[in-house]
DNA sequence: TTTGTACAATTGTGATCACATTTTAAGCAG
DNA sequence: CTGCTTAAAATGTGATCACAATTGTACAAA
């Protein structure tokens, strides 16, 4: 953990032969997704440069990735932020996430064995001790462990890179719905979805999925959302249709 | 177009204030969407830079946010590479596809307008016209335009972008597909994608566009496919779970 | 207190250089 | 012609510098 003003940043541990680049592209990948960030927050090269003492090459490469993916926004100015969903765009996500991660669930079905449903029934212990001793962090971790170890089933889970891009542009938002899922928890859908597993049942597969995701991060829909505009939400629009028609 | 050993390259055109990086990224991003890159074909930086005398820092920059949207791979030796797609892997991104694809068009249905369908046929008109004369540049462009016009109708189509990447990644195949196409053409699965819009019929539409891409491409899977192994594929693998476990 | 202006600091972008590693080519022995 | 060694060229990576544009701040005028 490192302290500076406003940004929150872990140093992951060096994988071998990994470069600089790559480094701080998990970094800050990693603190995207964990819901480190705030919506609307400005991130700087030279300022995480420092923080993570490496020159701005490095950095800029990284940003420039995360910028591709949909985790950052660069507005006209050049300056990156953090970018803010406005609801309409969030509830379109929840629906792809919907959709992709029932897809990818179902087509992992044929490949899972007896061992990887008692490494998933662990993991699901871990998370729900988690839960229990309130630890955010640990929470949005272990549902990520959970899900991509079980879409990660399937050889050649292509699904998997575009479900994290989803999770990514989601990501600044985690906090605040993990801070808010004890009002909206009822009952443990992981369950449900290692009970489907172990019966082979691609219905119940889906439709635990379904609930998963609609429980977790569904509820935010509805309120509670910074409504701030935002210039440049990478959005394809109607004037790209226009221009065709002309 | 430029002439250089073994890269096909155009020149886009400059949009007002567009940066230098974003400019080269435009046109890589065209060039293997277009299908002007051979499979295992090896991209540097100063070759293109040379080509679209710039310096090597926007290329880099391209690159790399290529290599994250799966477009290009980086070998263990750093170089960077045209990735060759093994069968099971080209099945897995058809199937994702025909999922993705289907979704994003009946999410736009709401939005079609008489005006967008008569925009449509005139594309369609325009691609079969290209189809006529053997363009196959026309033929690959004019399919792209037509399906992202489409799915562009949603106001917030955050799918959009992840069919693209789809695109993207089968991309070196597509000159191949469209070489082979008039074999396997025997319907205008366009012609059913518009009358499906028109009579507001969520599941013809689905059906229409599963036909459309399975035509186009699906043959592929069977035949063909140069089977060279690539020994960075980015796939999520079984050792990933395996060290989970531990 | 509020508004306007000039100056200083900060920002992203692009270019260039140094360096370790890899690839290619040349040279030579068999 | 083949196989091996060695030198030269090329490659990706990281660091640093210059520059235009933006942002922030201090100070003066109302």
């Amino acid at each position: 953990m490192t302290a500076a003003p406003g940004i929150n940043l872990d140093k992951l541990g060096n994988i071998e032969n990994e470069t600089a680049q790559e480094w701080v592209y998990r970094a800050l990948r990693f603190a995207i997704m964990s819901g480190q960030f705030q919506p609307n927050q400005a991130l700087t090269i030279r300022q995480i440069a420092g923080i993570l003492n490496v020159s701005a090459m490095p950095v800029r490469e990284a940003l420039k990735r995360l910028t591709t993916e949909g985790a950052l926004t660069i507005k006209s100015n050049r300056r990156i932020i953090v970018p803010t969903l406005i609801p309409a765009r969030l509830s379109e996500l929840i629906e792809l996430r919907v959709e992709l991660e029932s897809f990818a669930a179902i087509r992992a079905l044929p490949y899972i064995s007896a061992e990887l449903i008692s490494h998933l029934e662990d993991l699901n212990d871990k998370q729900n001790s988690a839960f229990e001793k309130r630890d955010f962090q640990g929470i949005i971790l272990g549902n990520q462990i959970f899900h991509r170890t079980l879409y990660s089933a399937h050889p050649h889970a292509v699904t998997l890179p575009m479900i994290e891009q989803l999770w990514l542009q989601i990501g600044p938002l985690h906090r605040l719905s993990v801070a808010k899922l004890p009002e909206h928890y009822t009952h443990d859908r992981h369950c449900d979805i290692i009970d489907a597993l172990k019966h082979h049942n691609p219905f119940g597969l889906k439709s635990a999925i379904e609930a998963d995701i609609r429980e977790s991060i569904g509820f935010l829909t509805e309120s509670d959302l910074l409504t701030g505009q935002d210039e440049n939400l990478p959005l394809p629009n109607k004037d790209y249709v226009k221009s065709l028609k002309k």
